[in-house]
RNA sequence: GUGGGCGUAGCUCAGGGGUAGAGCACUGGAUUGUGGCUCCAGCGGUCGUGGGUUCAAAUCCCAUCGUCCACCCCA
């Protein structure tokens, strides 16, 4: 039988990676808990329609990266290439804006059918944070700011800067989209075909090509900024004026556009070159007119949503340590219940005593070479002569100290007295090796 | 969706028409109760898959799948 392999881009997560993952995890939980967000899950798989009407017909992601199919009953559904539609969704579909305000957070995979490449995979986990009914400069200040925090508290803040823009209200956007569109017409031959494909079908998104002529021809085209409106305009600078009181470097990127439909006002995006072409590793923006696009009372919502692989891959190159070592690794020659038996009081008088029992047997040295392997700090020796004498001798397997016995009974408390310099986040800060 | 690089042992890779290799890892021994260092021995592969050319294919050709990188786009 031939051995089958996952679907392309989509990658195993293994036990020796997922130690980070918990590790990341734990932390981005922590603090967005700690700034009032309340977690929800939601489903992997939803109707089709929800990412069409919400993000936009006119974006790649939805003209080409969704991973829809069709139901039994010939329904469309769709596995989620994003979070932010099915939490508006699920939002909505259990009342949580009643009152209005709401702060959630997420985590999870996503699917877009891509060509992968460094950072970009079919599969790909973000965490992300919604929030419902607040259309304060404030808001999004101190989201920006959340983040900011987190990329302190993960040690990758100087990998990373913030670019923000406004989008500004609907209006002001059709109103520059006509200006844009009346000044690209002319000059369609010198667009790049994908960029005039767009000028029918999202002429903004023109404004972040890359394309070198169609640069040149940007330079003069009437500029977002210019057109937005009064209220827009005072939310930007009002929400810049606070990230310069609270210290938050920013720079005004006015290409900035963002690949969704939905967003209005203020998109930001932190990025960085450490990882290869897909600098993006946290973005997001004002949506204040989703919600009541997916068919609810006008609400203004914000959120951003993280690339846990791309924010990992910085993580790691920071040489953060994750492992959980074991302290002590139990090994013995054939005394089957006496082991399990010592093993287990052990757990009972210090259960978050990290212990491994040698379960493959064999000799000595076998055990002895599995228990160094296993990154223990100790290893437990029970055999014949400690069974006799009611010890357990402890043997150092990272220095040098010679080994020496104990009574059985007092080899609990002996541990805690040896790992007594370990706080509890002694494996998270990890060990040398 | 487009372009290019790469698929050989668990891992990293060499070999480019004529008997399938190395290092690391793994197992055992030197060391019958002691890991790491050293030495010795051993295990391990339908050379990604399918087809073609040839007396003969890991090697050349075609296709396909996967992977990596870039374009595009995005987290």
């Amino acid at each position: 039988m031939k051995t089958l392999q996952a679907v392309r881009g989509m990658h195993d997560i293994l036990p020796s990676d997922a130690a980070r993952w918990q590790w990341l995890e734990q932390r981005l939980a922590e603090r967005l808990t700690a700034y009032g967000f309340g977690e929800i899950r939601i489903p992997v798989v939803e109707k089709t329609e929800l990412f069409t009407r919400a993000i936009g017909q006119g974006t790649d992601v939805v003209e080409k990266e969704m991973y829809a199919f069709p139901d039994r009953n010939g329904e469309s559904l769709c596995l989620r290439p994003e979070g932010t539609a099915g939490v508006v969704r699920a939002v909505l579909q259990h009342g949580l804006l009643n009152p209005p305000g709401l702060k959630v957070w997420y985590q999870g995979p996503m699917f877009r059918h891509e060509r992968p490449q460094k950072g970009r995979q079919r599969q790909f986990h973000q965490t992300g944070v919604e929030i419902f009914g607040m259309e304060t400069p404030e808001t999004d200040a101190e989201l920006i700011a959340m983040a900011g925090r987190l990329w302190r508290e993960l040690g990758v803040d100087h990998l990373l800067r913030l670019e923000i823009n406004s989008l500004g209200d609907r209006e002001d956007r059709e109103r520059y989209r006509t200006a844009l569109v009346d000044y690209l017409r002319p000059r369609v031959d010198r667009l790049d075909a994908d960029s005039q494909r767009r000028l029918e079908t999202n002429p903004l998104r023109i404004l972040d090509s890359k394309n070198p002529e169609t640069r040149s021809l940007l330079v003069d085209a009437p500029r977002l900024d210019e057109h937005l409106g009064d209220e827009a305009r005072r939310h930007f600078e009002r929400v810049t004026a606070l990230l310069d009181a609270l210290g938050i470097a920013w720079t005004h990127n006015p290409g900035l556009v963002r690949g969704l439909d939905y967003y209005c006002r203020t998109v930001f995006e932190w990025t960085t070159d450490a990882l290869g072409a897909q600098g993006t590793v946290c973005a997001g923006g004002r949506y204040d007119d989703l919600v009541e696009i997916q068919g609810g009372r006008a609400t203004p919502g914000i959120g951003f949503a993280l690339g846990m692989e791309r924010l990992l891959a910085l993580v790691e190159s920071t040489g953060q340590q994750f492992e959980h070592r074991p302290h002590a690794y139990l090994v013995s020659s054939e005394a089957g219940a006496a082991r399990l038996g010592l093993a287990e009081r052990l757990r009972d008088h210090w259960p978050a005593l990290r212990l491994i029992t040698d379960l493959q047997g064999g000799s000595f040295k076998a055990q002895f070479k599995r228990a160094d392997r296993s990154g223990a700090a100790v290893a437990l020796v029970l055999g014949e002569a400690e069974l006799a004498a009611g010890e357990v001798t402890i043997k150092d397997l990272r220095g040098d100290s010679p080994q020496s016995s104990v009574p059985a009974d007092r080899l609990g408390a002996e541990l805690r007295r040896r790992f007594a310099t370990d706080g509890p986040d002694v494996a998270a800060s990890g060990e040398p090796a």
